[in-house]
DNA sequence: CTGTTCACG
DNA sequence: ACGTACGTGAACAGC
C-alpha cells in the first residue's frame, strides 16, 4: 500500500503563526497564538489529507553546518521573541497529544531532515505533502511531493506542485535553487547577486538553466548585468551551496516509524483546557455537554403579563428566526432583571396593555441586544418602544468594530459570559434551521435575555475605560432609534416605471447578445468569464493583459484596453452595463418591493470597519448615478405622498476637510477657508502654476492624488487610478507631499499612533485595531498602514455624518415639521417633504448639517429637490 | 460556498 | 522585490 506522508517544518510554521494572529493569551498570561494557530493549521490539513504517516521535524540549536560555509548565514536575525519561545514547550506537547513523530538533528536545519525523508519517501513510490511557511522548500516538489506553503494568515494554504511552480516563475523545482543563489533570500542573509532580484533571476535561469550555466554563458551578457554577474561569481556559487537542501542527512528515523493513526483525546483536551482553546475544545464535544455546562436558569414562561412582572430596568430579547426583522415572524418576548426572567409567548405580548405601556414608557429601561432589530419589529406590532437604554451589539461594536456581530452568544463570550447557546445551536443551520419546539425555544430566549443583563455593566465599563462611553450613548444609540425610523418608513418606489425600464433593457440586450454571439461565431454565456476568457483571448486571439487566480481576467479595465482591436469588445462592455442594472437594479429592487409599495432596506449599523453604515436587502447606498443609464433608475425612487418632492443633500468633499481639520495643514485649510475648487487649488500648489494656468489635465491629476491621499496613497495605486508609471506617480506623490507638508506629517504620526497603540482613532474616539501594523509580512504590513492612514478620516467622516443626523431628526421634531428623512448614503441624506416645507429645509438642511461638528475648516452642504430621486440634482 | 465582476461613497 | 489603492453589497458562474 502507498503511503501517504505529511511532514511539517515546526519552526516555521510556529513563526508564522504568530505573526500571522493577533497575541492571544490563556488563563494564566501565556501566549498562545502559535500553538493556535498551529492547531488550526493542523486540524485543516488532516481532514482535508488524512495521511498514513506524519512527522515534525524542528531546527535544532543554532550553528549548522552551513555556518561552516558562510558564517553569517541566517545573521542579522531578530531574536525569538520571547512571547514565541515560551511556546515551544506547549507546541511540543500539543504535537506529543496528536501522537504525531517529531525529530530534530544536532548541525542540520528542519528543511534538511525533510529533505532526506521525502527522497526516501519518494524513492519507494509514496505520496509525500511538504509543509511550511518558507518557500525554499519549493525545491522539493516532484510528480509524487507537493509542498504546501502557508499565505497570509496560516490555514490559507498555496499548494506548489511542479506545474504550478512553472506556471509561477516557469522554472523546475531545481531552479528554485539557482534562483535562490542568484537573488538571495534576505531572511536567511543568503547574500545572491547584489542587483539581482527575482525578475532578472528568472530571466537568466529561463535561457541559461542554471548559476552555472549562466557563468558558462557569461559572454553572451552585456553591460551592468554581466559586471555585477562577474564580481560575485563566488557569492552566487556559495549562495546555491547554501539555498541547496540537504537530502542525505544522517538522520536515524525511517519513513515507516512515522506512522499515524490520530490523537490521544484525553490529552489532546487536557492540552487545549490547559491552553483555554475554547472553541476547539466545544467542537469536541459537540453541543449535548455545551448544553450541561450551563449554569441552570429559572425562568417562567407567562399566560398573562401582569405589573409585578414589570420593572423600572430590564433586559428584553425580542426574538425572531431570521435577520429581516421587517417581515420576519416574532416568536416570543423575554424579560430579565436581576430577579427573575419572564418569557412571554406572541399572543400574549399581543394582546397585553400592560406590556405595550410599559415598552412605550421612556422612564422604563430597557436593555436590549440589538434595539433597532427589536423597535423595527415592535413597530410592525403597534409598540412604539422607548427608553432603549443599552444596545449589547453596539456597545461592544465600538469596543471593537472587528469582530461580527450576529449572535448574542457569541458576543456575550467576547466578555467571559457562556451561559446562552448559540443561534446555529438552537435553530440550526442550512437546510436543517428550524424553529425547535417551545421549551428549547423559551429557554433560548431566556438566557437571552439573561445573558443581556449579565453583561451590560461589563460593556459599559469597558466603553468608559477606552473614553468611548459617549461615542456609544450619545451617538450609535440614538441613530439606532432614528435609523429604525428611517427603515420602517422606508422608500416608495415605482413599480410600473422599473418594469417599464426592464422591457427596454431585456430587448436592447437580446440584440446585442445576438451581435455578440454573431461576432464570436458561436452561442455562449456572456456573464461567464471562463467562457468568455476562451472566446475572447484563445478563439479570437487577443492580448490577454491581466490574469486572475483562475484564468484570464475579463474586467472592465482589462477590456478597455483592448477597445477597438475588434468591434466585439465595446459590444461586451455595453452588454455588461446593461446586464447589472437588469439583474441587480430592476429586477433585484422589484423583488424587494414591500406590500405597501415600499422598500425598506436595513442600515447595518455594527459591521464597518471605519464606522460607516451598509446597507442590505436591497443595499440602497449603491443605486446607480455615474452613468446616465443606470441614473435612470433613481426615476423610480418617489415620494409616499401625493405631491411631495425628494430632497438630497449631500457634504461637499468632506472626507478632504476631515483631513484639513485633522492634518492641520496650513495650505489646505487656507484652501478650504477661501472657498477654492480643491482640486484645482492641489494643482496648483503641485504644479508650481497660478489659478488660471490650472490645465483641465493637471486638475484631473490634482483630483486623483486627492483621492489616493485619502485612500493611504501608494505608487502603484495612484499609478493604477491615472494610468501613468509608477515613477511618475511617485513623483507625483512628493510634489504633493513637499507642497502640503502637515499632510505628511499626518500620515506619519497616524502609522506612528498604530504601530505604538495597535488602534488608531477618529474624531469622536472611534477605533480600529491593526494587529497587522507590525507585521514581518510587507503587503500585510502595507495595508495596515494605508488603513491607519485612511480610517480616521473615512471613520471622522462618518462620526460627522451621524451626528448630523441625530440632529436633523431632532431639527424636524423640535419645528412640528412633516419632513421625514429616508437614507443615508455616507454623504448624503435624502428627504421626502411637502412642497410647502421646502423653502425652510434649504436654510435648515444645511444648516444642521454643516454645524453638526465644528472643525478649523468650513464644512459644506449641497441641496437639491425634485419630483424622483433622479431629479435631485 | 468561493471567486469574479461591478454598482456606490 | 513584494502586489495593493479605502469602505461596502449583490448577482452570477461553477465547483
Amino acid at each position: 500500500m502507498t503511503k501517504k506522508v505529511l511532514l511539517l517544518d515546526g519552526n516555521s510554521l510556529a513563526y508564522r503563526a504568530f505573526f500571522a494572529l493577533p497575541l492571544l493569551a490563556n488563563e494564566q498570561g501565556i501566549h498562545t497564538n502559535a500553538v493556535y494557530g498551529f492547531t488550526m493549521m493542523l486540524q485543516r490539513i488532516l481532514d482535508e489529507e488524512q495521511p498514513t504517516h506524519m512527522l515534525v521535524a524542528f531546527d535544532a540549536g543554532k550553528t549548522t553546518f552551513r555556518h561552516e560555509t558562510f558564517s553569517e548565514y541566517k545573521g542579522g536575525r531578530q531574536k525569538t521573541p520571547p512571547e514565541l519561545s515560551e511556546q515551544f514547550p506547549y507546541l511540543r506537547k500539543l504535537i506529543e497529544a496528536y501522537q504525531i513523530k517529531s525529530y530534530e538533528l544536532p548541525n542540520y536545519e528542519a528543511d534538511d531532515i525533510i529533505g532526506t525523508l521525502s527522497r526516501e519517501a519518494e524513492e519507494a513510490g509514496d505520496e509525500v505533502i511538504i509543509i511550511s511557511g518558507d518557500k525554499d522548500l519549493t525545491q522539493l516538489a516532484s510528480g509524487s511531493t507537493v509542498v504546501y506553503i502557508t499565505k497570509k494568515g496560516i490555514t490559507d494554504i498555496e499548494k506548489y506542485t511542479v506545474d504550478h511552480i512553472q506556471e509561477k516563475y516557469g522554472l523546475t523545482p531545481q531552479q528554485i535553487i539557482d534562483m535562490k543563489g542568484l537573488m538571495g533570500d534576505a531572511s536567511d542573509n543568503i547574500p545572491g547577486v547584489p542587483g539581482v532580484g527575482e525578475k532578472t533571476a528568472v530571466k537568466l535561469l529561463a535561457k541559461h538553466g542554471t548559476v552555472e550555466g549562466v557563468y558558462r554563458d557569461i559572454e553572451q551578457l552585456k553591460g551592468k548585468l554581466k559586471e555585477k554577474l562577474e564580481q560575485n561569481e563566488e557569492l552566487a556559487l556559495v549562495s546555491k551551496q547554501l539555498a541547496t537542501i540537504e537530502r542525505q542527512a544522517p538522520i536515524e528515523v525511517k519513513v515507516e516509524d512515522l506512522t499515524y493513526s490520530g490523537p490521544d483525546m484525553d490529552q489532546l483536551q487536557r492540552i487545549w483546557q490547559e491552553l483555554s482553546f475554547k472553541s476547539l475544545l466545544e467542537k469536541l464535544d459537540a453541543p449535548e455537554q455545551q448544553q450541561e455546562q450551563q449554569k441552570e436558569l429559572t425562568f417562567q414562561v407567562v399566560e398573562e403579563v401582569v405589573p409585578e412582572m414589570l420593572s423600572g430596568a430590564m433586559a428584553v430579547q425580542l426574538e425572531m428566526a431570521g435577520e429581516q426583522y421587517h417581515t420576519e415572524p416574532v416568536l416570543g418576548l423575554a424579560l430579565a432583571d436581576a430577579n427573575s426572567v419572564y418569557v412571554i409567548p406572541p399572543d400574549v405580548m399581543q394582546a397585553s396593555d400592560i406590556l405595550k405601556t410599559w415598552l412605550e414608557d421612556g422612564a422604563n429601561k430597557k436593555y436590549l441586544a440589538d434595539s433597532k432589530a427589536a423597535s423595527a419589529a415592535f413597530h410592525r406590532s403597534g409598540i412604539d418602544l422607548e427608553g432603549a437604554e443599552f444596545d449589547l451589539m453596539l456597545g461592544a461594536y465600538i469596543v471593537n468594530p472587528s469582530l461580527t456581530y450576529t449572535d448574542v452568544a457569541n458576543i456575550v463570550r467576547e466578555y467571559g459570559y457562556t451561559d446562552v447557546s448559540t443561534n446555529e445551536q438552537v435553530y440550526g443551520k442550512g437546510a436543517k434551521k428550524a424553529v425547535p419546539f417551545d421549551e428549547l425555544l423559551h429557554e433560548h430566549i431566556a438566557r437571552k435575555a439573561k445573558a443581556v443583563w449579565e453583561v451590560r455593566a461589563i460593556v459599559e465599563s469597558r466603553l468608559q475605560d477606552n473614553e468611548q462611553f459617549g461615542l456609544y450613548h450619545d451617538l450609535e444609540l440614538p441613530l439606532a432609534v432614528i435609523l429604525g425610523q428611517m427603515e420602517s418608513l422606508g422608500v416608495r418606489v415605482d413599480r410600473r416605471q422599473l418594469e417599464e425600464m426592464g422591457q427596454e433593457l431585456t430587448a436592447k440586450l437580446k440584440d446585442i447578445e445576438a451581435g455578440i454571439h454573431e461576432a464570436a461565431g458561436e452561442a455562449f454565456n456572456i456573464n461567464s468569464p471562463k467562457q468568455l476568457g476562451v472566446i475572447l483571448f484563445e478563439k479570437l486571439g487577443l492580448p490577454a493583459i491581466k490574469k486572475t487566480k483562475t484564468g484570464y481576467s475579463t474586467a472592465a479595465d482589462v477590456l478597455e484596453k483592448l477597445e477597438g482591436k475588434h468591434p466585439i469588445i465595446s459590444q461586451i462592455l455595453l452588454y455588461r452595463q446593461l446586464g447589472k442594472l437588469l439583474s441587480t437594479y430592476i429586477e433585484g429592487l422589484l423583488k424587494e418591493i414591500h406590500e405597501d409599495g415600499k422598500i425598506h432596506t436595513r442600515f447595518q449599523q455594527a459591521l464597518t470597519q471605519t464606522g460607516r453604515l451598509s446597507s442590505i436587502n436591497p443595499n440602497l447606498q449603491n443605486i446607480p448615478v455615474r452613468l446616465e443609464e443606470g441614473r435612470k433608475i433613481r426615476k423610480a425612487f418617489v415620494p409616499s405622498e401625493p405631491g411631495w418632492v425628494m430632497v438630497a443633500a449631500d457634504y461637499s468633499q468632506i472626507e478632504l476637510r476631515v483631513l484639513a481639520h485633522i492634518s492641520g495643514d496650513e495650505g489646505l485649510v487656507e484652501a478650504f477657508r477661501t472657498g477654492q475648487d480643491i482640486h484645482t487649488a492641489t494643482a496648483m500648489d503641485v504644479f508650481h502654476v497660478p489659478a488660471d494656468e490650472v490645465t483641465a489635465n493637471m486638475r484631473r491629476v490634482a483630483k486623483a492624488v486627492n483621492f489616493g491621499i485619502v485612500y493611504g496613497i501608494s505608487e502603484y495605486g495612484l499609478s493604477e487610478g491615472l494610468k501613468i508609471s509608477r515613477k511618475e506617480a511617485g513623483e507625483f506623490i512628493d510634489r504633493y507631499l513637499a507642497s502640503f507638508p502637515g499632510v505628511q506629517r499626518y500620515m506619519e504620526e497616524s502609522v506612528k499612533q498604530a504601530k505604538k497603540d495597535g488602534f488608531v482613532t477618529t474624531l469622536m474616539n472611534r477605533r480600529r485595531y491593526l494587529p497587522d501594523i507590525n507585521s514581518s509580512n510587507f503587503n500585510m504590513r502595507s495595508f495596515a498602514e494605508r488603513t491607519a492612514m485612511n480610517t480616521p478620516i473615512q471613520g471622522s467622516a462618518a462620526d460627522i455624518i451621524k451626528k448630523a443626523m441625530i440632529d436633523m431628526a431632532d431639527a424636524l421634531e423640535q419645528e412640528g415639521m412633516k419632513t421625514r428623512m429616508l437614507l443615508q448614503v455616507h454623504d448624503e441624506l435624502i428627504f421626502e417633504a411637502p412642497p410647502e416645507e421646502l423653502e425652510k429645509l434649504k436654510i435648515l438642511v444645511p444648516k444642521m448639517m454643516e454645524s453638526a461638528v465644528p472643525l478649523n475648516v468650513p464644512l459644506k452642504v449641497d441641496f437639491a429637490h425634485g419630483d424622483t430621486w433622479y431629479d435631485t440634482k
